[in-house]
DNA sequence: TGGGGTTCAAAGGGTTCA
DNA sequence: TGAACCCTTTGAACCCCA
């Protein structure tokens, strides 16, 4: 980061305080990815799951937030073995289209998710997509 | 909301507490509006669908008053909660938890919605639901 | 010194009950 | 129905280690 340069954070546009899982953020996407990725987040677009995620309305779409954090390559350090698709013992069990539904899930959604908050899956079902690298590669 | 801003309901225009549902609301209708949508609500108007909604007003219509918080842009954040219950004879079939898929859609958002526009399920069968957000993503 | 984790006051959603 | 209350999320400030 050239001195000087603006520091503005990849995922809202906010004034960025350094590199935080290893994109350009502010202390809020900073704050918003690590309890993310601690927890067993589900989270549901009200929309169309293109929400812009601006400063102003980071907190209104955390559905969009997250995916934003993951497009960008937001990530955990890889130690602790991470890296492999996103993929749940139920999720494949009922195939792409049941435990994906592609076109209508986000990365990062999955049905499985849902099904484990209504208490109809176990919990240890629930898929941990955040975990996962973007599928391209390490960004930047 | 700048300060020393006068807080005013955006929907009958009492004594705002903040901001409820994405919306600069007061305790009121922050509470009409979350028993709207967590149980399967609908009003009618007894005069044309414009009534003006005032704090001495807003108990007497209903429908005109959950119009105007929905007109407003209230809704539900994208963590899971209490849809409305299914009421195609698909979401019916399939049972509450394949057609309304909580906390995966929002309200007004359905499985066979999204199924029907894969071209998996005939379109006769679409919810019509009343609580769709507007398609763009977060307004404002 | 950079970046991950922790703290905690404020904001906002849900619940209670008169 | 809505005032009062409780609980979770947010993010600015801080701590701590490599
Ligand atoms: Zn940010
Ligand atoms: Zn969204
Ligand atoms: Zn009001
Ligand atoms: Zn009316």
């Amino acid at each position: 980061m050239p001195e000087g340069e603006e520091k503005i954070c990849t995922v809202c546009g906010d004034r960025a305080t350094g590199y935080h899982f290893h994109v350009m953020t502010c202390e809020g996407c900073k704050g918003f990815f690590r309890r993310s990725i601690s927890k067993d987040v589900c989270f549901t677009c009200p929309f169309t799951r293109n929400c812009t995620i601006t400063k102003a309305k980071r907190r209104q779409c955390q559905a969009c937030r997250l995916q934003k954090c993951l497009a960008v390559g937001m990530r955990k350090d890889s130690k602790s073995g991470l890296g492999s698709p996103p993929s749940c013992s139920w999720c494949l069990a009922q195939g792409r289209l049941a435990g994906e539904v592609q076109g209508l899930l986000s990365p990062g959604e999955y049905l499985c998710c849902s099904l484990v908050s209504l208490g109809v899956l176990p919990t240890g079902l629930r898929h941990l997509p955040l975990m996962n690298s973007p599928a391209g590669g390490i960004p930047g």
